[in-house]
DNA sequence: CGCTAAGGTGTAAGCGCTTACATTCCCTCC
DNA sequence: GGAGGGAATGTAAGCGCTTACACCTTAGCG
């Protein structure tokens, strides 16, 4: 089924049936309904290929994120889909599962699809590649870290400040010995996670021990983080993961060696996915606006949209504290007695 | 960047260019070795779109899923991806909110890109528009349930048997009053399941009383049903969920009442996304092999692999009783006694 | 040494669409 | 009634690629 089918059988031209199909002004109300007869009887669907290939704008958006598999990515994903789709564009994603070489490639994928716009929602380091591509097509950077760059658009959630607000609460509580389960903790904006951690309790020191671990993003890495943790034999009365789904893990290896949270140690998490509201203990976590985010990129990927956010600029979105059930004071014994093991005072 | 350029600068033809591309015979090693450096040199990345039209084997499978927020569907799609990706292809995935136009235009998006092949990993009646699909390019379903077709490989999962031996462990566990929360329960293979709870517990009838609720997929669509199912006055012993992820939901109410599980009230899921394992407490669920549907998905897809599943042909998978920690007998109490306003046990 | 047969490489015809430009049509107005 | 002017439609030139086919080497053989 072509184009040319649809017009032999509406007895116009292709060109015809083209500014039907894209609405384009100035067809006779008449002519556009037997077009429009003759599509729905042929049951014609246009070569989106074609399409963009003759140069017609793309209307498709791509995407990359770090790991599908985490509610946050999918979250942004599913907001910018919203958005985009209610723009008439539709979005292809693509996962790298944080490795680099399927960061190159899925660049290379989205720019032979030769999409109107790419957002990287990626955590890894970017490869040089980007430099140029933002020459081809408008690009925007989330949490792009240390390779915020000239000519693209970027946006970050201000984790130091959500961390820190963290941090001062549990201290607030009365914690005196926490810990940090990150993942990944090479790559720029999750290290910047971990330093906010440090630096903030740093604040406190030496008032406040703190160690950190890592793991693979998820919840088998939170648990196994936590496993790890405690086999270490620094006793944290509140530990702060790097987001949601780690803190979920974590609290399942508490759980299972019967270790109270909130009584005897506390976690959070950062994100706010759905989740965590619903594990047992809810999480205590920062949100990061997802909707949001998925918004902001949108503006910055789709030229009709009044961007407010152009090429080279940064937009910082804010995080906010959401207490639930998985923080509380620490038991008071743990308050009085400072415990020694608690050498292992933290990265850096 | 063009292919022309590309030519150009290797001093040779875009045929040529093209066969180096395809790594086609009939190349001269040193000819090959020239193009390839200038495809690098220029950072050239080839057109998809030109290609596909051109008639190159499109190399792109698609994917449409009825909600991508599920866990469960996301396994699938990234087992696809996964074994896709080795074979040289990529996947593009499309999601529908169990929204039948949302289904249609997905379906004419993926046509109108030309894919290599189609996965309908829906649960929602599928259009008429599945028969001439097929035709056009390989189309497998999963999950089609009554709408299974002639034409197209059919995949399936074999929910009742699941289901049959959920209920006959909850049974054989001394549950007598069960009851069952599900999700679109009009839509064909939903409906299945619940059928399958239905008619599994009628052969113990009138010994079991049972009673269903429904509401959205996903936590707080289970968390609401359970609300609806306590409100009901019914009090069951044992609550089968028609995936994990209602079932999560159903526990969180059930904590929220401090109702204990499987102290006073018995949960099973379906499906043994990861989180199952990881809610507190475990979940007793039925495993679903995401992997091998996965797998089956992709050689009815690509016709390289030798297909075990031709057109027309049907693939049923097992599921598989994990039992966990969200089952027991129903405590003595609820046993001798027809109702109970259990006691608070809550948390820990 | 000339002929043939490959193997390498180039040429050019599309693939299905968009769009600038040309053409036709139908009114309007003098 | 004919000229002028929009509005409606048609024509055709690509978009970047693949591929059938033509062409030109080169090597092998008699």
């Amino acid at each position: 089924m072509t184009l040319d089918d649809v017009a032999k059988h509406a007895r116009v031209s292709t060109a015809t049936v083209s500014r039907v199909l894209n609405d384009a002004p100035g067809v006779r109300p008449a002519t556009r309904a037997r077009v429009l007869r003759a599509v729905e009887a042929l049951n014609y669907t246009p070569n989106l290929n074609a399409r963009a290939l003759a140069g017609g704008s793309p209307r498709t958006l791509g995407m990359i994120v770090s790991n599908i598999a985490n509610p946050f990515f999918l979250d942004i994903f599913r907001c910018v889909e919203a958005v985009a789709r209610q723009r008439g564009y539709d979005v292809i994603v693509t996962n790298t599962d944080y490795a680099q070489d399927r960061l190159a490639s899925g660049i290379n994928t989205m720019l032979g699809r030769r999409v109107a716009g790419l957002a990287l929602v990626v955590s890894e380091t970017v490869p040089d590649m980007v430099g140029t591509l933002a020459a081809q097509l408008p690009v925007v950077l989330y949490d792009g870290g240390a390779h915020r760059l000239q000519n693209v658009a970027n946006i970050r959630a201000n984790y130091r400040g959500g961390m820190k607000r963290i941090v001062e609460y549990l201290h607030a509580l009365g914690h005196r010995r926490m810990a940090f389960i990150g993942h990944h903790t090479s790559l720029g904006p999750l290290h910047e996670r971990r330093e906010a951690f440090l630096s903030v309790a740093e604040e406190y020191a030496p008032q406040v021990k703190v160690r950190t671990v890592a793991s693979a993003d998820g919840m088998a890495g939170g648990q196994m983080a936590m496993r790890q943790l405690l086999e270490s034999g620094f006793r944290p009365t509140a530990v702060a993961c790097v987001n949601d789904l780690m803190a979920v893990g974590a609290l399942r290896e508490l759980h299972a060696r019967g270790i109270s949270v909130p009584g005897d140690v506390s976690v959070t998490g950062f994100d706010n996915i759905s989740l965590a509201e619903f594990v047992t203990p809810a999480l205590t976590t920062a949100d990061v606006p997802r909707a949001e985010i998925g918004r902001l990129i949108c503006d910055a990927l789709i030229p009709e949209s009044g961007s407010v956010l152009a090429p080279g600029r940064e937009v910082v979105v804010e995080t906010q504290l959401i207490v639930r059930d998985s923080t509380a004071r620490p038991a008071a014994a743990a308050r009085s007695v400072p415990v020694a093991s608690a050498g292992a005072a933290g990265g850096r």
